[in-house]
DNA sequence: TATATTGATTCGTGTTACCAACTACAGGAG
DNA sequence: CTCCTGTAGTTGGTAACACGAATCAATATA
């Protein structure tokens, strides 16, 4: 039975993902702007806070080709924020790791993030705000997992 | 008392809104790369479904820069799209409208977003995605709005 | 050892986005 | 009515971002 309101039900739901997800992505947008950093280079940051990657592994993180990484990471090196050192256990991987400068930049982000979003999430009680982390964890399959922001 | 489960919790929900906007964000970009589009393309289609805009308004609603919009709407002009006509009320200003080719790719794209967020909605039960849509409702200020997508 | 495969970079191209400058029209102030 | 100011859109210049193809070095595999 039922099977009525369903698919209206995951329709609606789209809808309310794309818009909260475009939002949330602007905020994140406007936030990296201020101190001059684009959405990529954030999220970057954010993977290297607590890890050393090598160029392939950051970019099958961001989903990017590996040409593009040389890219964004040259630019990033360039503003002293990250660096570069070839690998250990193969000589032709590089690996790549936030210097201190980095990741002062990563922490201030991540709480400007923090107050730009807070316009938003103080909308929410603390209950509502537990069950929507729960209800995304499900969502994207729970996995705990690392930082994107 | 309290005051200190609190601030973990709103670090959660950043976490999650953030992680989750990613993924939404990618899947609808892929999207959207299957028939060449980029999300911000996508964008436009979306908002010019059921509306008729003048370049700045469209501007207004994506939050870019006019000279922004005229690059684009060049470009998916240049595809069949969109079409550029005169504003009747005032000389200056110029109205943007879907062609019926870009009303067909609007109405694809949406059901194609439907089917790629299916892996993910599909986590949850129909009790769980109503719940979803409403707190991600809250969360926005249930602003019933314009679609974004 | 010869041949693939993998890790990273470089090069060329196209899109997106900004800002500043410019043209055309609109709406007052005088 | 004329001048001035503001608004609508475009153009041109610049930079980031992203891709694919080609290349080079090092590693695996046949």
């Amino acid at each position: 039975m039922i099977t009525r309101g369903d698919a209206e039900n995951a329709d609606d739901l789209i809808d309310a993902l794309s818009q909260t997800s475009f939002t949330v992505m602007a905020v994140l947008a406007r936030a990296g702007a201020e101190i001059d950093l684009s959405l990529t280079q954030l999220r970057v940051l954010a993977i290297l806070r607590d890890r050393r990657l090598r160029m392939s592994a950051l970019a099958d993180h961001l989903g990017l080709e590996r040409s593009t990484m040389s890219g964004l990471v040259d630019r990033a090196e360039k503003r002293g924020l990250m660096q570069r050192a070839p690998s250990e256990e193969d000589r032709r991987a590089i690996d790549v790791f936030l210097t201190d400068a980095g990741r002062a930049v990563a922490d201030d982000t991540r709480l400007a993030v923090g107050s730009s979003l807070a316009p938003l999430t103080d909308r929410l009680s603390a209950d509502a705000r537990r069950a929507l982390v729960l209800l995304l964890g499900e969502l994207r399959g729970a996995t705990p997992g690392p930082r994107q922001t």
